[in-house]
RNA sequence: GAUUCUGUAGCUCAGUUGGUAGAGCAUCUCCCUUUUAAGGAGAGGGUCCUGGGUUCGAGCCCCAGCAGGAUCACCA
């Protein structure tokens, strides 16, 4: 063990393994720079007043700068040295001259400071002038440096040629997501993607605020999950001592909020569905819902696609926006196009005015999987989810959902069958739903009712009857028209990104082990050949095994293991092996 | 949940019929004052994911588990 380090044990153990070699140098390099009286985590502010990109941008030789981030790279030369200075806005070439630094005799901060004890990862804080190199890099030449934070884990460490290749990226998904903190250091793309994640709130924020619109909070824990289908988390409260979900949607809510009177609300809601995860689905993710009084799906649907045009405009500076092999264009207007009619075109098969057994036989003669539990909706709905959905590249409106399928959505004026609902379609998938809502409270207790049978079937999806809410629609709740937009899928459109947990900082994993091995403990096997062995002291190998009774593969990582953990010792004599105990 | 692939040094990855554990970068030591992915020379660094099994011998073969990716199914 370094002399240094012996003194303190516990900088051994403060991770959750065992410390690398690097990490050793790193934690000696850290108490060396304390002991010469430089504080490695020191508190004061530090007076930066310039970023990477700007001194870049605005390039003036001479100009004095004070600028502090990560050390990202060095190319030591003897007396000269450069580095990568690597803040919140890139990175920019920094200049270490010994004479520079240290203009007496005394070298001590560039020859060991420096040099030996500072690293890539470091965050230190530079006050230098502006120059250009023989080739010309726009550079900080040091004057005086200031360390502001040791880094005692080594970084990985991507490279990036001449043409641009980049060698040993940091990729491994599952380390990416798990240590977002690095991936973002040293994958700069990453960060882009959650820039525009910001934008594109603050594009609808704004559009919304602009349309005279109010942003609200209704609750999380809700004691009845509503608004949707699908699984809730299930937690409890203790002071009440009854269960709370965690909402799926918040539609109920802000539903609740029109009835009381205002124009329009809208928030951006985390829900949470206990269902599978993948990479479109993260059992936490964020939706948008807006609901807007006096208006109907069809007022919607122009709202939408204007406000889409404006959000993919804000993210990117065009309506255009690639993912993978399809460019799409949020430029509006779009497509509007009924379900029926959509069946038709990709089917043939029309399913106006058809009952529940011909629409079975429909959806079979398709070659769509069906079942008896199947109604019409039901059916309905998979037979466009087969035949007609992944067709839809270009955003495109579908309108006019049957009944069954949308217990909360207002019965079509024109066909009691089907309701004033659309979807949105992008790339075959949706990314917006919305209605002109149902207001008639009589209609809507029984939509409740029939839920409440899908349930006793054992659909484990079907909605709650909410009492409350049917008490607010009882009082009056204004003709409204309400949509709801996955944020995170809208934003996988806008930043080509495949995965759901590229664009969430954190997704959610399986979380880690961390049981650290407080010093050597033994094995079962390692434990049977040391209770032997100590008995004797010393033993030949060969009556050590026999008399331990173990199997080879056993019997070899017993005694390999032993060895490691420094208890046992096999020192080998001209024809035998001794094993003997280590003191 | 099903199928399939992967797990080796700090990072990215090789590893032959099963026979002493490898490379590049990073780290450490020495030399070098304007370099642009990598200057030169040398050194150190490993629970080959875990646990069993087969074998004289396993990173490699077999079984089980853990972790992750991809594809599919349900959902947004």
């Amino acid at each position: 063990m370094p002399a240094l380090l012996s003194l303190c044990p516990k900088l051994y153990t403060m991770s959750n393994s065992q410390l690398s070699e690097q990490e050793v140098q790193r934690r000696e390099a850290m108490l060396k720079l304390r002991e010469m009286g430089i504080e490695p985590y020191p508190a004061a502010l530090y007076p930066v007043n310039h970023l990477s990109d700007k001194i870049k941008e605005n390039f003036e030789e001479g100009k004095k700068v004070v600028i502090a981030g990560r050390l990202m790279a060095r190319r030591i030369q003897g007396k000269a040295s450069f580095g990568e200075l690597q803040d919140s806005a890139g990175r920019v070439q920094v200049y270490f001259n010994r004479d520079e630094i240290c203009p007496g005799e005394d070298k001590t901060m560039y020859n060991d400071v420096y040099k030996k004890l500072l690293g890539i990862g470091d965050f230190v804080g530079i006050e230098g002038e502006l120059f250009r190199t023989q080739v010309g890099e726009p550079t900080v030449k040091v004057e005086k440096f200031t360390v502001l934070s040791k880094s005692l884990k080594p970084l990985p460490l991507p490279k990036t040629d001449e043409d641009g290749t980049v060698h040993d990226a940091f990729t491994d998904p599952e380390l990416r997501y798990r240590q977002r903190y690095v991936d973002l250091v040293v994958n700069p793309h990453v960060k882009d993607v959650f820039v525009k994640r910001t934008k594109l709130f603050n594009a609808m924020r704004e559009y919304f605020n602009n349309a005279g619109y109010l942003e609200v909070e209704t609750p999380i824990l809700q004691p009845i999950p509503g608004g949707a289908a699908a699984r809730p988390f299930v937690t409890h409260h203790n002071a009440l001592d009854i269960p709370l979900y965690m909402r799926i949607a918040n539609e109920l809510y802000l539903k609740r909020l029109i009835c009381g009177g205002f124009d329009g609300v809208y928030e951006f809601s985390k829900n949470f569905r206990n269902e599978g995860m993948d990479r479109t689905h993260n059992p936490e993710f964020t939706a948008m819902e807006i609901y807007v009084s006096y208006k109907d799906y069809n007022w919607m649907m122009d709202f939408t696609e204007k406000l889409l045009e404006h959000c993919a405009t804000s993210v990117n500076g065009t309506t255009k926006a690639v993912f993978g092999e399809h460019e799409v264009d949020f430029k509006a207007p779009y497509k509007r196009v009924t379900m029926r009619q959509s069946i038709l075109d990709f089917t043939g098969f029309d399913i106006h005015g058809k009952s529940e057994e011909e629409l079975r036989e429909g959806a079979k003669s398709l070659g769509v999987e069906v079942d008896e539990t199947m109604g019409k909706g039901k059916l309905i709905d998979e037979i466009f989810g087969e035949k007609c959905e992944p067709n839809y590249i270009q955003p495109t409106f579908i309108i006019d959902y049957p009944k069954e399928m949308s217990p909360l959505c207002k019965a079509h004026r024109d066909n009691p069958e089907l309701t004033e609902r659309f979807e949105l379609m992008v790339c075959g998938k949706e990314i917006a739903n919305a209605y002109s809502e149902l207001n008639d409270p009589i209609d809507q207790r029984e939509r409740f009712e029939e839920q409440l049978k899908l349930s006793e079937k054992g659909d484990d999806e079907a909605m709650f009857i909410d009492q409350d809410f049917l008490r607010a629609l009882e009082y009056g709740m204004p003709p409204t028209s309400g949509l709801g937009i996955g944020m995170d899928r809208l934003l996988m459109y806008l930043t080509n990104n495949q995965s759901i947990q590229e664009i969430l900082f954190f997704p959610q994993m399986r979380p880690e082990k961390w049981d650290a091995p407080a010093g050597p403990e033994l094995t079962d096997n390692e434990k049977i050949i040391f209770d032997i062995l100590s008995k004797e002291g010393s033993m030949d190998l060969g009556a050590l095994k026999e008399a331990a009774g173990l199997s080879n593969k056993q019997w070899d990582k017993g005694i390999k293991g032993l060895g490691k953990h420094g208890l046992t010792k096999v020192t080998k004599t001209d024809d035998a092996l001794t094993v003997e105990v280590v003191d």
